[in-house]
DNA sequence: TAGATTGTTAATCGATTAACAATC
DNA sequence: TAGATTGTTAATCGATTAACAATC
C-alpha cells in the first residue's frame, strides 16, 4: 500500500483527470502541461512536479499522451472502476442531474433515482425510474452504494441525509442550503457556487 | 487598500461564510470554532487563526455571534453588496438554478435568464422572464454584468460563453462537461461534482 | 469558582515556483 | 539542427496544528 496522497495533491490530480477526460471528448490526443494549467487555473510547473512524483508520463518536446495520462492518475486515485451513486429528488435539479453525462464519463452510475412525490414515483428521468423515498435505506443496502447525491428541497435535506445515512452511504453531496448533522464517519461536501463566487469576485475585484 | 489575501484564506472565509449564512437561516444566533470546522471539514484552530488576524470576533468562553461574524467576514472579502449575474439556460438546470435561494442568500441576483429555444422565451422560470440568447451579449452590457452562469447543452456551451465575454462578463461558472477556450482576462470555474467525488472517494478507500 | 472557548505562540511541514539541463 | 516541453533542483514562502495562557 503506498502512502496516501496529500490533499492538494489528490484535489489537483482529480482535476486534471476531469480536464484529460474533457480532452478526450473533445478528441484531443495529446496535451501539455501549460495547456492542463490553463484550464486548472494553476501553475504550469505544478502540474509537471504533481505528475513526476508518479513516474514519467510525458515526452520532452512533445507533452502528454492523453489516453495514457487518464490511465495513469486513475491508476494513483484508484478510480478505474465504476462507482454506484443514489440521488434523491427528481425535480429540475435532481432531473438535469440524471439527464447529464459528467458522471458516467467519470465511472459514476446513478443506481437508483429516489423522490416523495406519489406524482413522481414510477416516473423516469434519463435512463431511471424513479423510487418511493421511503425505501431509500432498504436499497441503498441492497445495492451496497456508499455515495449519496442530494438535490431535494431544502426542508426534506436532513431527513433525505438519515434515510441514505441508514442505507450505509458514506460520502454525501449535498445541493441544498441546508447545513446537515450527521454521524462523523460521514463526509459531507457542499455543492454551492455562490460560495466559489464570493471567492472569485474577490479576487477580481482586487 | 489592504494587501491581498492568499488563496487559500479566501477559499476558507467564503466557506465560513457560507455556514454561516446557513446557520443564521436556521436561527442560529451563536457559533463556536469547534462547529465552524466540522462543517468546513478544516481544523479549528485554522478558523480560529484565519478569523483573529483581522481582528477579535468573537469572546472566550462563549464563541462568535453569528450576525456580527457574517459582516466582518462579508467586509474583509468586500462581498456585502448586491452583485449581478447572468444566468444561460432554462432548461431543467437552469430552472433549478433560478428557483433556488442560494444566490439571493449571498447577495448574488439573477438579472437575466437567456434561453436560444423559440419555446422558452417568453415564459417566465422563479421571477424571471426567459430572454433570447441572441440578445446576451447587448444585455449584459446594459446591465453591467460581469459574472455568467453556462447551464446549457454540451454543444451550445463555447457560443454561449463567447456572448457573455463579448457582454463584458469576466467570470464565467461552467455547468456543462465542455472545456472552454476564452481570452486570458476572464476566469472560468468548472462545477463538476464528480471531480469532486473522484477526490472524496480516494480519501474514503484509503 | 469551574467550565468553556478564544487568541496566539512556536515549531514543523508541505506547497510553490523560477530556472535550466535533459531530451524528444 | 532548432524548437519545444518535460523532469528536477534549489530556494522561498505560506499553511498547518498542538499546546496553552487569557478571559468570558
Amino acid at each position: 500500500m503506498s502512502d496516501k496522497l496529500t490533499l492538494g495533491v489528490a484535489a489537483r490530480l482529480s482535476t486534471y483527470l476531469r480536464i484529460l477526460i474533457q480532452s478526450r471528448k473533445q478528441g484531443i490526443e495529446s496535451i501539455s502541461s501549460q495547456e492542463i494549467s490553463e484550464h486548472a487555473n494553476v501553475n504550469p510547473t505544478q502540474v509537471r512536479r504533481d505528475l513526476s512524483s508518479f513516474g514519467k508520463f510525458g515526452k520532452r518536446g512533445v507533452g502528454y499522451r492523453v489516453e495514457y495520462l487518464i490511465a495513469q492518475i486513475q491508476d494513483i486515485l484508484h478510480s478505474g472502476g465504476t462507482h454506484n451513486i443514489a440521488l434523491v429528488g427528481a425535480g429540475h435539479l435532481g432531473s438535469a442531474i440524471a439527464a447529464s453525462s459528467i458522471f458516467q464519463d467519470h465511472g459514476f452510475r446513478i443506481a437508483a433515482l429516489f423522490d416523495s412525490d406519489p406524482a413522481r414515483i414510477g416516473q423516469t428521468a434519463g435512463d431511471l425510474a424513479v423510487e418511493d423515498s421511503a425505501t431509500i435505506a432498504a436499497r441503498c443496502r441492497d445495492l451496497g452504494v456508499i455515495l449519496g447525491v442530494l438535490a431535494v428541497p431544502p426542508a426534506s435535506a436532513q431527513g433525505a441525509a438519515d434515510q441514505l445515512v441508514d442505507g450505509g452511504v458514506k460520502i454525501l453531496f449535498n445541493y441544498t442550503e441546508t447545513l446537515l448533522s450527521l454521524p462523523d464517519d460521514v463526509t459531507v461536501h457542499t455543492i454551492n457556487p455562490a460560495e466559489e463566487m464570493l471567492y472569485a469576485l474577490y479576487f477580481h475585484l482586487t
